[in-house]
DNA sequence: TTTTTAAATGAATAAATATTCATTTATCTT
DNA sequence: AAGATAAATGAATATTTATTCATTTAAAAA
């Protein structure tokens, strides 16, 4: 007996991340995924019962990739900086290195195929920065801001480089990514 | 006779962004966006050619608007910070006061209801943005990084601040942007 | 090799959605 | 007010897209 092959998964899943970048979410058609993976629409319906089941499995591996990256060789124990800097750089790799994946999710959280409350839940990934930021805050290394805007100051800029990078196919090597770095750090001290 | 109505425009303009927030632009129907506004279907095709066209009249609208604020009361005299400030202030009050059109818009630069060449150019309203500053580098009022990153770190962090104030229902106070945009300011100044 | 089971196919069907148009209603003109 | 013109309607039609299923192909078990 042979079992149902995560490949082909992959394969559906790449090419749904694949047309999302080119088309939005608005723009993928059953058959046009089914093409672009090189599979009868039919088989489509052997490995997800239908559309939304999924563009909603896709979210959820997205999300489990994100959040396998974000805290990547991660000390607590580390001093502030040094986890703050990993982290951002984590994320920032993330972001260029998954592109589709990242515009996927975002657009995924302005679509009817995610439940509000998966939407929310997700979010969750942020947390252990969340705490490092707190952590900051009291050893007085960064503002004293809600950390709800620290997180979007940093995400939100994150965000808009990687996309920038991509649609405008800018080079960003070590040295850059370090400017871009500054910036943001010299936002959040104390 | 009577002229098309202006205001129905609106009212169908006004439709499909609360649509496309509670949404995506992937949940929009015809007969939906009919619905909300309050008219038959066919109403629609007098005012728009096909779904089309009334994605792309309403892209162009909020660009436009967009446009019309930004720049309000900036004088390209004024001291660097100052215009800074201002030009600042009235991004970020733009994605808060027309927070449907924010989304729409950001959906539409992935949807394949609106072309490249479209896309591109309506980029160039942040031109004034740029030239701001560029002089400010050479003012040395604030770091020597190419503008292309600047402007994202701004516009990225503001961008996410009314996401998530919307989303999170966060009160924004005048002390609170100043906070905000204390971080940013600390962030690209010299 | 033969049998059995799973996987894949893609044309056919069902469902959803865009678009049209004959008719009605409202507004303007004289 | 009567006639003419524009706007609006929504059921009917056309089109697109999701989903199914009878059949074929490939793989595993006996």
């Amino acid at each position: 007996m042979k079992l149902k092959d995560d490949n082909k998964i992959d394969q559906i899943f790449k090419a749904t991340l694949k047309l999302v970048k080119a088309n939005g979410l608005a723009g993928i058609t059953m058959q046009s995924v089914a093409k672009e993976a090189k599979i009868a629409t039919g088989t489509l319906y052997i490995y997800f019962n239908n559309k939304e089941a999924l563009v909603s499995s896709l979210f959820h591996q997205c999300i489990k990739n994100s959040a396998g990256v974000f805290f990547k060789d991660y000390n607590i124990k580390a001093p502030f900086k040094t986890g703050f800097h990993l982290i951002w750089s984590n994320i920032m790799q993330h972001r260029l290195s998954r592109f589709e994946e990242t515009l996927f999710l975002e657009q995924c959280f302005h679509s009817p195929f995610i439940d509000e409350h998966t939407k929310v839940t997700s979010k969750k990934i942020f947390e252990p920065l969340r705490e490092l930021l707190e952590r900051g805050k009291k050893e007085n290394h960064i503002k004293n801001i809600d950390t709800f805007w620290l997180i979007a100051f940093m995400v939100g800029y994150i965000n808009e480089i990687a996309k920038r990078a991509t649609y405008f196919n800018k080079k960003l090597n070590k040295e850059i990514l370090e400017l871009n770095f500054q910036l943001c750090w010299d936002g959040i001290k104390a």
